[in-house]
DNA sequence: AACAACATTAGAGTATAGTCTATAGTTCAT
DNA sequence: ATGAACTATAGACTATACTCTAATGTTGTT
């Protein structure tokens, strides 16, 4: 499929997605049998990879850390002990999030038992 | 305490806490007494604050939206009904980032699996 | 008094992650 | 064959969150 096509299956604007091309994040193919134009081509693992960096950036991953693990399942550029490690990784960094988020829970939740005991 | 002290104790430049200054995280109080310079003093709640927006900016919360949790929390500009009100759309969003963090570890698990038995 | 080390303000510069504009060429339905 | 709708590339612009520089004034020690 074309960029508008992938950009409608994705609900990501042709700009955004061509600069996640840019990044490094997924990558189109030019026809060489066309001479007429270089229009990218666009398989459905880019739709898969799309979806997949909405969900790595709500959880805050950065462009580069989520281009990491894009390549390091989508990518033969890395070895297996290389991947792994690299999801390893960003599993740890989950939970760390994780533990981030019931610390901070933990706080404004006393923030919450301050305000209704009027402490503030 | 004057800034460089502040900024010692936490271990934030004082650049970056004359920003948090600037964009209402914190405040500071000139003493009125003193003629000869407009020197800010903070306070040892300053401390809390700027080590709460160091948690709150590792598990995602923007500045504008920590800025709304601490005058929550220290402010009287709002009711404890509004109060009440902003903590408790924090703890949703803090629910909310954990389900998309559990996603993505589920996600990435997966990955590790395909890598594991050469499904990529 | 001199000097380092502090303080203030204003504003410029950086990195990240888009978002938009301009230009130019291509495809397709009528 | 013409116009709408698409495509590519380069580069300008925006927002967020700092980070740094410059200019200027103050404080405290020697």
């Amino acid at each position: 499929m074309l960029i508008n096509e992938l950009s409608k299956k994705t609900g990501i604007s042709t700009h955004t997605i061509r600069f996640y091309e840019k990044s490094g994040l997924i990558e189109g193919k030019q026809d060489e049998t066309v001479k007429s134009n270089n229009y990218f081509h666009y398989d459905d693992i880019t739709i898969e990879k799309l979806e997949f960096i909405n969900d790595a950036k709500s959880v805050g991953f950065t462009i580069k850390e989520i281009g990491q693990i894009i390549n390091a399942w989508y990518n033969k550029k890395y070895t297996k002990k290389q991947k792994l490690e690299i999801l390893e990784e960003k599993l740890k960094s989950l939970e760390q999030k994780m533990k981030e988020i019931k610390g901070m829970k933990k706080q404004i939740l006393q923030f919450k038992e301050d305000v209704v005991n009027d402490k503030c």
